[in-house]
Order: structure tokens, then C-alpha cells, then sequence
DNA sequence: AGGCAACTTCACAGATCAGTGTACCAAGGA
DNA sequence: TCCTTGGTACACTGATCTGTGAAGTTGCCT
């Protein structure tokens, strides 16, 4: 039994494994309310004593969940930054470079916004995991775009980051297609802008 | 008694007015699945038969409270438009003249894209009036750039939709300040960029 | 006077919810 | 050999969930 109940993603059990994999695919595609412990653990194979064990509680299960998959999505932009170098404009755009793949798995909206529209409760852990994740992104494009130059980022960022959140939500919606494409020539034109217009001034 | 259990919003009985006005604000704070159908009975001050009565069901109720948000969003959108007049540029921008005041009451981000996580029902009947939504919006764009002359209009209204949805995210999740501003300015910019562009062709 | 619409009261059904207690078992390391 | 770890089996609690049945009340319209 693990020291903490809140589960360490590095260091799960074969059961443990099963079980957050299972109430991953479950939470994602029928939302957290909707998908009972009972399921999951039927699901996973596993008794539901043994998932009260691993993660404490059913809060327990989505906090390792939204944590896993801010894990995955992280490493995933942290492997195109790696491509990058140091040239500035790819890094900027890396989240939008990443989104084909990420919307691939994305059909049903992004887990995370999905998660933030059901967890009103202020002080649920997963919360912070979601603010997190988005602030992260949102700090990317602020850090990126004043290594571009970028003297005045701020507004800027939140642009890219509009752009990309809601690309995520018109493909899963309104099913449109390239939406990531559409996205990512959006988020160059208006970096691409800024750099002139600040060249020119 | 209606004819119909799907209630008709504009000829609800006090008692419905109340259970869908009470319904709608727990809904949009806690969550559809978070919020029991007695708890709305309760803060109605009406019977859980009437109820029942006035809207068949939970899942009737609750296509009803996507029915009414999207009835006045679209009015803040069409009384925009009456203002606008002619002119293109105004009518495209549109939903980003109104989209502060709307992000006034979304606090806790689009009851549309929330209620779209949680409905993991495909034929339920309240996913259609949220792809119905946000196809209208879509469509809307497509539209009035076409009137402003843009030839390939597709691209471009997929960015403009993403923008809109992105920046309710981004505003509800990160607080970032001006998001609704920031996402109008970049609206701007990328049609004025599509309009130019293609003048000097 | 009659009828209908809106609503109340209240008990109840049947399922499902998160979570617990107790006892047991198999494998691996000290 | 003993202890720990990871798990099983299973019954159980108490709350909450959506939804129904039957009978009664109030007030307006004709």
C-alpha cells in the first residue's frame, strides 16, 4: 500500500495500472459524474476494495487521471520544443504543431475542459491540475513570444491560447474540419504580424 | 397541461418559469449530472410531480435550459446585428462586440460546452441544440465574410469560431483579463489581413 | 354550476451512488 | 519461517437518484 493515498503515477500497481486506464477511457467518454466506482472497477478486472486502496477515493481516481493525461499532453509539446532548437517561431508554435495528434484522441472535447465544466466544487483538487495545465500553456506563449521580441506579449498570448483551446472545441462540436490546420495558420499570422508591425514602427 | 411534455418556452406556466429559472443557475454552477431533480424542486418552491408535469423528464428539462440559453444568446447577437446595418466588417465582428458582456454571466465557462461534456448520450436531445448552436455560429460567419467579399471563406470562419470559444475558455479557466478584447482585436486583424491580401492579389 | 388547468401532498418503487469491514490468499524477500 | 505487498470475495450501510400513483385543492373561464 502506498505511503499516501494519492497515487504516484511513476510507481502503480498492475492493478492500479488497469484501473486508471479503464476510468480514463470511462471518464473521457461518458464524463466523471456519469461513470460510477462500481463500473470501473468491474471494468478494470479488479475488486473495488483494491481501487479504494490504490487512490483513497473516487476524487482520488480523477485528480491521477486529469494528472496522467496533463503528464502525456506535456511530454508531447516538450518532444516538438526538443525538434525546435532555438529558433524562436517554432517554439511558439509547438502546442499548434502537436494539436493533429492531440485532437486525434480528442473527439469528445478536451478532457480537461470537460472535467472544469463538472467539478463546481472550488477546492476539488483536479481543479488545480486544469488551471495548471492551461496556465502552463499560457506562460509558453508569454516566454516565447518576448524571446521572439515580442516587447508587449500579453495580449498576444491570450490570443494563441483562445485559438487553440477553441480549436479543440469547434472540431469536437461542429466536427470542422481542420480546425487544427486553421488554427495553427491563425496563431503564425498574427505572431507573424506582431514581429512586423514592431520591425516597422 | 401541455399537449407536448417538451415545454414551450414561451408559453411556461409560473410554476415552470420558476423550475426552469432555479434549474438553469444550479445546472450552469454545479453541473447537469451534480444536480438532483428534488433539489430543483425545492428551490422552486414547487412539487417534484409538477415538475414532472410541466417537463416529462430530467433530460426534457434540461433540453429546455439549453433551449432558453441559446434563444438569448442568439438575441444579444441578432440585436447587435440590427445595429450594424450593412456594413460587413461590423456584422462579422458581431459575436465578439457582444462576447464581454456574455463572458459577464459565464464565469464559469459555456454552459453550451459544458453541457456538451456531460452529455455523453448521442441521441440525447440537448446535444442537438448545442452542435445546433454552435453550427449557427459557424454559419454566421461564413455568411457575412462571403457578403464582405472574401472568396474562400472556410478557413476563415473556422479561426473566427475557434477565437470565440477559445476565449471563453481561456477567460473561465486562467482569469486571463481581456480575453473577450483580445479576441475581438485578433478577429479584426485576421479578416482585414483575408481582406487585403486578396485586394493585392 | 361545471369543468379544466395548475399545483399540492405524500408515499413509494427500484436502482445506483460512494465507501467500509472482515476475512482470506498467493508470492516474494529477509 | 515470518512478514509485507497486492490482491480477492462479499456483504453491508446509508444516502441519493429518477420517476410514478392516487387523491385533493384552488381559482379562473364559460
Amino acid at each position: 500500500m502506498p505511503a499516501t493515498p494519492t497515487a504516484d503515477l511513476d510507481s502503480l500497481t498492475p492493478g492500479a495500472r488497469r484501473i486508471l486506464d479503464t476510468a480514463s477511457r470511462l471518464f473521457y467518454e461518458q464524463g466523471i459524474h456519469a461513470v460510477g466506482v462500481d463500473t470501473i472497477a468491474a471494468e478494470s478486472g479488479v475488486t473495488k476494495r483494491t481501487l479504494y486502496d490504490r487512490f483513497g477515493s473516487k476524487d482520488g481516481l480523477v485528480t491521477a487521471y486529469l494528472r496522467s493525461r496533463d503528464r502525456r499532453w506535456r511530454s508531447m509539446i516538450e518532444a516538438r520544443l526538443g525538434e525546435a532548437g532555438a529558433d524562436p517561431l517554432p517554439r511558439i508554435l509547438a502546442p499548434f504543431d502537436v494539436l493533429p495528434l492531440w485532437l486525434d484522441e480528442c473527439t469528445r472535447g478536451c478532457s480537461f475542459i470537460n472535467a472544469f465544466g463538472e467539478l463546481h466544487d472550488g477546492d476539488h483538487p483536479g481543479r488545480d491540475v486544469i488551471v495548471e495545465e492551461k496556465t502552463w500553456l499560457l506562460d509558453h506563449f508569454r516566454t516565447s513570444l518576448t524571446q521572439a521580441g515580442i516587447v508587449e506579449p500579453e495580449p498576444l498570448a491570450v490570443q494563441l491560447l483562445s485559438l487553440h483551446e477553441g480549436a479543440i472545441v469547434a472540431y469536437s462540436i461542429t466536427s470542422a474540419a481542420g480546425a487544427a490546420e486553421a488554427a495553427h495558420a491563425a496563431a503564425r499570422s498574427l505572431v507573424e504580424l506582431a514581429l512586423t508591425s514592431q520591425g516597422t514602427r
